[in-house]
DNA sequence: GCAATAGTGTCTGTAAGACAATATCCA
DNA sequence: TGGATATTGTCTTACAGACACTATTGC
């Protein structure tokens, strides 16, 4: 493949044509890698009996420095020339979250030209699901001001014109983080064209609060597709410790889906997904319950 | 937004920090988006009463220049400064099928070091599937060495090994790209590593003849996505003429699926999303039958 | 009339949604 | 013992898969 000794249109083997190529010859833009990483944190009971309630979370950073000074933005960084994207985006997760074996997928690229005040920065963002009950603190640790926020992504307005050859069908998202101490928020628009066969969906930062950059739509993103891949994959499991109950699972799946589901459908659609031990919760204020473990054999047939 | 007076650690503004911002200080990747632009077209007919069969195609570029001189490649090529992604996307799919109003959908960004023995290359990659009855001849031309090969990706070897804490699965999928006067091949091994809760995958061009650099597994990723997303989507519906029938509709999903589906089966699964128009076909050296256009107003509930 | 496709009817098994009933711990 | 959760059962409806049957054209 590479013992090419054809000649171009210059006459120039491949070999000579790589050693005057000048890669600096246009201008680039930057490539960074940004991350979302997810985990479902139990949240204080409110009563010896009760289950304790479960929140979905995002780690943020504060930006230290201009641009977007004092605003949160998503971990990331530049992408080293030595290091492929995935291994920059595994490089980030180890730096934030002190995790290095979990599950992590591209998510999109994000491209539009004025996203950042530098210069051209094209944006390669990744999700990650960790198990907080595993999690060094690191990341929750004041130090470099990483936090975790509970997000909540809503539908807030919904608009739908009707056209000659389809309709325009407006959504209005409205995205909160917060924690103790911070309150961010943010509207994204969604835009979604339908004219005769071909379908266009745009999105857009409306209003932010506190998020840096055009990284409110990043997030109001990867919250959709994890609501959607929650559903026909296993990726729920990396959220969940070694063993858990199945009222747990479920109530991982709400929390991420924002609904309530009913005990026994869900148990029964899970029930190839996770193993049976023999173990239990035990002082639960209540009858225990058993645990479980993930099935890694569990075949999907919905892929 | 902008009308930031906050000063960093150096006590700058923000505006001072982009004045004496240096965008040219590291070294950068070059971006590229590549293009995978399917269509699907009639073979001849065998026999004047049966129907013409239906082929899956997909454009390439022969390279004119080293890297890769004389092997063929997906059209694409460097994002310039100042277009976004979608743009550069849309640019390509202009020039080289004159066709700008069509689906187009980003599929993956790839970024391994070796990928391009020039210099370090970053490639967002897109689908686009156009209709080959209205489209330009111009990409069929060989004017720049842009043809349409009939492509098929099969499985070609699958080995389970069971693991401690689960498997690993490995494919090698043949992907055979062929026309009038070329044919091209290659192995894609797909690398799937179960432990615990964490998947990975990973996939590797182990053997290509006649596709430039890694292209062989942006193809086949973008079949796998294809036929992933025919499923519950209406995409398939931007391979059609404004006016089709039925069975020209199954046979598009036949082709991309690789599989026979059974008639009463795929007309109630497809009924609501086509609408019955008063046209019929003629001469067909059978029964005629109606024709549907697609309807806009289709909801889907899967997504 | 016959080859070939167009179009419809129906049976079966499986899965999703809704709701009900029973079981078990522990302060 | 009662509050709270755990666990199982079952009815209904919807839909996917398989197969069979009828209808209509052109030559």
């Amino acid at each position: 493949m590479s013992e090419n000794k054809i000649k171009n249109k210059q006459g120039m083997t491949e070999e000579q044509f790589l050693s005057i190529y000048d890669a600096g010859k246009y201008e680039k833009p930057s490539v960074t890698v940004d991350m979302l990483i997810f985990t479902v944190t139990k949240e204080e009971k409110k009563n010896y009996r009760k289950l304790s309630e479960k929140v979905l979370k995002l780690l943020l950073i504060k930006r230290g420095d201009h641009p977007f000074i004092g605003q949160w933005a998503l971990p990331g960084g530049f992408v080293q020339m030595k290091e492929s994207l995935d291994d920059a985006a595994l490089r980030e997760l180890k730096e934030e979250t002190n995790i290095d074996h979990i599950y992590m997928e591209q998510l999109y690229t994000w491209g539009d030209v004025g996203r950042d005040p530098r210069t051209r920065v094209i944006s390669v963002s990744y999700m990650s699901l960790v198990d907080s009950s595993t999690m060094d603190i690191r990341a929750s640790d004041d130090a470099d001001d990483a936090k975790w926020f509970s997000v909540s992504a809503k539908l807030y307005q919904e608009q739908k014109t009707v056209t000659e050859k389809g309709y325009v069908l407006q959504q209005l998202i409205k995205l909160n983080l917060s924690n103790e101490d911070d309150d961010l928020s943010a509207l994204v628009k969604t835009v979604k064209t339908v004219e005769g066969k071909v379908t266009k969906v745009n999105r857009e930062v409306v209003e932010s609060n506190g998020i840096a950059a055009d990284h409110a739509k990043i997030i109001a993103y990867g919250i959709e597709r994890l609501r959607s891949k929650i559903k026909y994959t296993d990726i729920a499991f990396n959220l969940m410790p070694e063993l858990f109950t199945l009222t747990e699972l479920q109530q991982v799946y709400e929390v991420i889906l924002d609904k309530e589901l009913l005990k026994a459908n869900f148990r029964r659609k899970t029930a190839e997904m996770v193993i049976e031990t023999n173990e239990y919760t035990k002082d639960a204020g209540h009858r225990p319950s058993k645990l479980f473990r993930f099935n890694p054999n569990w075949i999907n047939n919905m892929e």
